[in-house]
RNA sequence: GGUGGGGUUCCCGAGUGGUCAAAGGGAUCAGACUGUAAAUCUGACGGCUCAGCCUUCGGAGGUUCAAAUCCUCCCCCCACCA
């Protein structure tokens, strides 16, 4: 089966260019793709996490991909569909960003003898002079189209408008995929849909110059169900960085995916085979936790490794409640089947402690608040009025309440913020 | 450069001398109901030594018993004109 109806009936395509030719390309060559990543910040996040499995689908099915860290372009930053001015980050940040992003990947992708690569623009675009860009770039711009690209339309109707520094985004994205075309043979840019035009003035840009014919893919923006932009919770982005947020955390935020969610991002962010992943259609009620386990901690297995995945899925359960993972529940997915034990090693978020520092001294509320469950302490105060404030699950009504010997078990202490968000405090 | 309009608590957005920690909506959080789902309902939503106090309405001063609201200067943004 050829990648591309992969990523067709895995629903990453949103639109592509030339569909007849580039399934012919694709089918007689080993093709080398990319997509370009913003060194914003230094992890990923899930919001770039179908870019990450296109190019790991495209690896898988022998075709090359790079993954273009934007040094250059980073320095603009991207207007594409944004409504503000971005902030211009500095050399200094870009390069220590570049090196989170460059670990990541390789989780994803196998770099191995070339089997990958990852590029930075910076490489050829700070030593661009700008007279002979003007010129031998430039001159196949029209700005009458750009102004009309949907790219720059929520820019040019805002308030803010767009600088030219923005506006010349599209131009060196252009002259990307254009250099990869010409030192790499790369002739397939993907992205998401907000990269469609800059994609497809990639493609002019290689006609042009090049003679050679290109193509272009663009995925949908991934929105809930719920309609919001996916990968946001009460912690901000959910990073694919281990340090940033834990695998545990990472786990729980696809567990807790909406029910009308789970076909589509099974598909999406997991390698499961589309036939056992039709057969989840089927489930309903309740029994569709079951899946959104494997979900989790296929999503958690290829991020963070299977052994994270299964501290996280036996956490889960120790937590949340036990329950069996059926032989025939999408059987190709290594999680954890059957009944067991959980596991006393438990990979729920927790900090250490003196017993001194704690016992008889500590508050409720300052103990909330100091293990970062709360914000403040009116912040605390408040989830213990509204009834939300749990000590080893018995539910505290007393913000002044000290932490006393009792409350220790085994040596520890499980807060517990609201349903769902727990805490260790492990004592030494 | 000229003229006009703006900068309000996470976001949008009311408020033009006291009744303003500041309407309304969104986001968020908690509770109920549930399946760690959705929808719905209820409540919370600056901080603190919490029935009281303190700090907020672009920045710095000033007027006043009292300012987000009035005055002065400064910074930034937008529209139209040049």
């Amino acid at each position: 089966m050829s990648v591309l109806s992969v990523l067709k009936e895995r629903g990453f395509i949103e639109n592509l260019t030339h569909t007849e030719e580039l399934e012919y390309y694709l089918d007689n060559n080993r093709a080398t793709c990319y997509i370009g990543f913003d060194p914003t910040a230094s992890s990923l996040h899930v919001g770039s996490l179908v870019c990450i499995m296109a190019l790991a689908h495209m690896q898988r099915h022998g075709h090359r991909p790079i993954a273009l860290v934007g040094g250059g372009t980073g320095l603009i930053g991207d207007p594409s569909g944004k409504t503000e001015l971005r902030k211009i980050i500095t050399q200094d940040q870009i390069d220590e960003n570049k090196q989170g992003i460059r670990s990541q990947l390789t989780r994803f992708l196998d770099f191995s003898d070339g089997r990958a690569l990852l590029l930075d623009n910076a490489t050829w675009l700070t030593t661009l002079e700008y007279i002979p860009f003007l010129r031998d770039i430039g001159r196949h711009f029209s700005v009458n189209r750009m102004i009309k690209a949907e790219s720059y339309k929520a820019r040019m109707e805002s308030e803010d408008g767009l600088t030219f520094i923005e506006f010349n985004y599209m131009l060196l994205q252009a002259y990307d995929f254009m250099q990869l075309a010409k030192t790499y043979e790369c002739y397939l840019q993907m992205g998401g849909s907000d990269q469609w035009g800059n994609i497809v003035a990639g493609i002019d840009l290689t006609r042009r110059t090049l003679g050679k014919q290109a193509f272009g893919i663009t995925f949908p923006l991934i929105t809930t169900a719920g309609g919001i932009k996916m990968g946001k919770t009460h912690k901000g982005a959910v990073w694919l960085d281990a340090q940033r947020f834990s695998p545990y955390e990472y786990y729980q935020f696809w567990v807790n995916s909406d029910d009308a969610d789970l076909v589509r991002f099974l598909l999406l962010f997991t390698f499961l085979d589309k036939k056992e992943i039709d057969s989840v259609k089927k489930i309903e009620g309740a029994q569709l936790n079951k899946a959104k386990a494997v979900l989790a901690f296929e999503a958690t297995r290829i991020c963070h490794g299977e052994d994270e995945a299964v501290k996280a899925f036996q956490a889960s359960t120790a937590m949340f409640g036990d329950f069996e993972i059926s032989d025939d529940l999408l059987p190709s997915s290594s999680i954890p089947r059957g009944r067991y034990a959980a596991s006393s090693q438990m990979a729920v978020p927790s900090s250490e402690y003196a017993v001194k520092t704690v016992i008889g001294k500590m508050s409720a509320v300052d103990l909330f608040m100091e293990v970062g469950l709360c914000n403040s302490k009116s912040d605390a105060r408040r989830l213990i009025q509204q009834g939300g404030a749990y000590i080893n699950n018995e539910r505290i009504h007393s913000f002044d309440q000290i932490l006393v010997t009792k409350d220790v078990v085994e040596n520890q202490i499980l807060l517990r913020a609201g349903k769902k968000k727990y805490h260790k405090i492990i004592l030494k």
